[in-house]
DNA sequence: AGGAATTTGTGCGTATGTATC
DNA sequence: AGATACATACGCACAAATTCC
């Protein structure tokens, strides 16, 4: 197996075991068959395999347990990487939901940080909600050069869940800065509920395996309701 | 070299570049020498150093170019973990200091996530400057099982440096809250300056391999001057 | 309780491809 | 075009953790 495209065997290898959980043929909790096994079966060196696995353990699908097995970790969130950087209630949790208010292709805005290598971007505008209550105005710009269109229904619900089975993109970094600013002219005025001031947060992340930025976002949420969480494991 | 069998050979190597990054031995830009013979004068596999080396590109410490070399990557960073989740100035960097207001050793506070085994705790009670301003009042509790005594002289500096130098810790999972809450009623009367609202951050460590959680904190700082950056890679 | 079998983790060495200089 | 240097892939040996008998 394995006819060699452009991309590397073992991101290939990946790619087929996410196809797999995505698709149902994997389970959450099933065990694999022993690396030696799989390899074998697959025509490819053990390495190349582990090479492939560690990726999904690092995107946490997969648990890897030394003298026992590999395991799959199919969360029934819709997204990992979503529990590694989001907002939520204060009280705790909350089901987030989202508004499209806008969508359209600029060119970038030159006050956003470095992202991508188009030189035009797709801004979405949303308003996002945890269990109906709105939490935080958004406006996410993504490179160019991933898609020549979006569409409103494509990103209503899950962004990153369309990023990854629409786009093929994956989550390989984020970085998060919290800290003081204007609320937006666009942001709808019903927003924030008590007319406190909000929280801005820009939001940066980059996709696939070079590590070149695609999207940078800036969210103001609404600390009277809403709290932000990061995660590192 | 590499005696001590307690990590991997592969993240001893990694940490000990980083220790060469942060003491100023390899500076910003600088380029390393070939795999090969780097891997031969440390003693130790070509593999096993590439491992290394992925890590700090992780890290955003080193930058690896095909057919050129390995270049490091150090825009001023205290240490590695500092970099992942931090707090720095609204205009961005800021020298981080501290200046310690109590150190006790207590039951732990309820109202705290749970966190460690022991039933008390070293209190740790900072006011933290980014280049002599100040930036956040800090309250952390580190487990009691740990270390029997900490002495202000200690924890003065760099806290992180202090748990994996003298206590044998290192950071294996961080979990942060940035909420709404009121400001502490022991924190100094000069801080904020501009007598605004403060943001509070519930900041969770756990160390080791086992990731048993031994630190929990509570940090108020002024977004006014200071933001939280959180990164993931 | 204990030992053998299983399975992943770590480390080493090598060959070939590919980008840079 | 040739040399240099990292990227990918393969395979092996032993260690460490788990599981099973």
């Amino acid at each position: 197996m394995a006819e060699r495209g452009s991309l590397p065997l073992h991101t290939q290898i990946a790619e087929l075991l996410i196809r797999d959980v995505a698709a149902g043929r994997l389970i959450d909790g099933e065990r694999l068959k022993p690396e030696r096994e799989m390899a074998v079966e697959m025509g490819i060196a053990v390495g190349t395999l582990r090479k492939a696995l560690h990726k999904l353990t690092a995107m946490g699908m997969l648990q890897r347990v030394q003298g026992s097995g590999n395991y799959i970790r199919a969360s029934a969130k819709p997204n990992a990487v979503y529990s590694l950087f989001r907002l939520e209630l204060v009280r705790g949790g909350g089901l987030p939901t989202a508004r499209v208010l806008d969508i359209a292709r600029l060119a970038k805005d030159p006050a956003l940080p470095p992202f991508g290598t188009a030189p035009d971007a797709h801004r979405i505008r949303r308003l996002r909600y945890l269990s109906g209550i709105p939490a935080a105005v958004e406006e996410i710009w993504l490179d160019g050069s991933h898609a020549e269109v979006i569409a409103i229904e494509d990103v209503s619900e899950s962004l990153y869940l369309h990023y990854r089975q629409r786009l093929g993109l994956w989550i390989s970094r984020v970085e998060d800065r919290v800290g003081q600013g204007p609320l937006p002219d666009w942001a709808p005025r019903e927003f924030p509920v008590a007319g406190g001031a909000l929280l801005p947060l820009v939001h940066r992340l980059s996709f696939g395996q070079d590590g070149r930025s695609a999207e940078a976002s800036l969210t103001w949420y609404d600390p009277a309701t809403t709290r932000y969480v990061a995660r590192f494991s």
